[in-house]
DNA sequence: AGCTTTTTACGAATTATTTCGTAAGTGGGT
DNA sequence: ACCCACTTACGAAATAATTCGTAAAAAGCT
């Protein structure tokens, strides 16, 4: 049931970025999507996302000559996974750290406050 | 004036999380607070301790005949680099959407969320 | 001084990640 | 059918991270 641990490289997330946010993309896209030869050769990107495929983080169909790649993981999921593991490796297990640390120094608009402060209360009414 | 960019590796981390509790530790304090043999060889431990006093992430001196290492970056420092980077990677830059993901999952005492409202009152006095 | 234990130093092997050159495949247009 | 532009495949090199064996240095003990 549970989802298999996702473990992206560093590269392999900035793909993941580009994947998660259009749907179904090229290697052309995301190579463009990341800055084109300045930042990677076009090759490095396609190897990189070959590999992902192999690992299973994406998957990938034909579409004419091309293949269009999908995101196998969910953002949500590796977020929480990403948040998981930040917390037991630097924020002492508190989740509660953590989010005190990020609102001291990010700044968020009151808009955002209010959000938060509004998901707080919901949580309140069933908090343990 | 801005505090160098750390970048340490998993390995390092976990090592800075055993040296930030403890002040000034030995590698044999490492080695142990990370599960002795069964989990990695006491050179190993050194090498990296090594490492990572030649890439400054700690500083040591001798006592007796043994090292006492000390970190260099802060813990505060390294969440904060470390969120920051979290946030720019997977949360679109919105510190807002990390600590709404974190609340969401990981339990926190209603302690803890109190804590955090109290802050987030706080802000909201000169958010933006 | 000689022996023992602890700690460090070094070098090398192993594994993981990133990068890219070169060649082969694909499909469209003419 | 032939050429062209685009895309993929593959293999190898370059770099980074981790692991560990072996030997030298240090300190205490007899």
């Amino acid at each position: 049931m549970s989802n298999p641990p996702v473990k992206p490289t560093e590269k392999e997330l900035e793909i993941l970025q580009i994947v998660w946010e259009k749907e179904a993309v090229s290697v052309k896209d995301v190579h463009e999507a990341l800055g084109g030869d300045d930042a990677n050769g076009y090759t490095t990107i396609l190897k990189l996302m070959q590999i992902m495929h192999e690992k299973g983080l994406v998957t990938r169909q034909k579409s004419g000559k091309l293949h269009l790649y999908t995101a196998v993981p969910s953002l949500e999921n590796t977020r929480q996974q990403m948040l998981d593991k930040m917390i037991n490796t630097v924020f002492q297990g508190s989740a509660a750290q953590l989010v005190l640390s990020a609102l001291g120094t990010n700044t968020s608009s009151k808009e955002e406050l209010l959000e938060i402060k509004k998901y707080l209360e919901k949580l309140e009414g069933g908090a343990s």
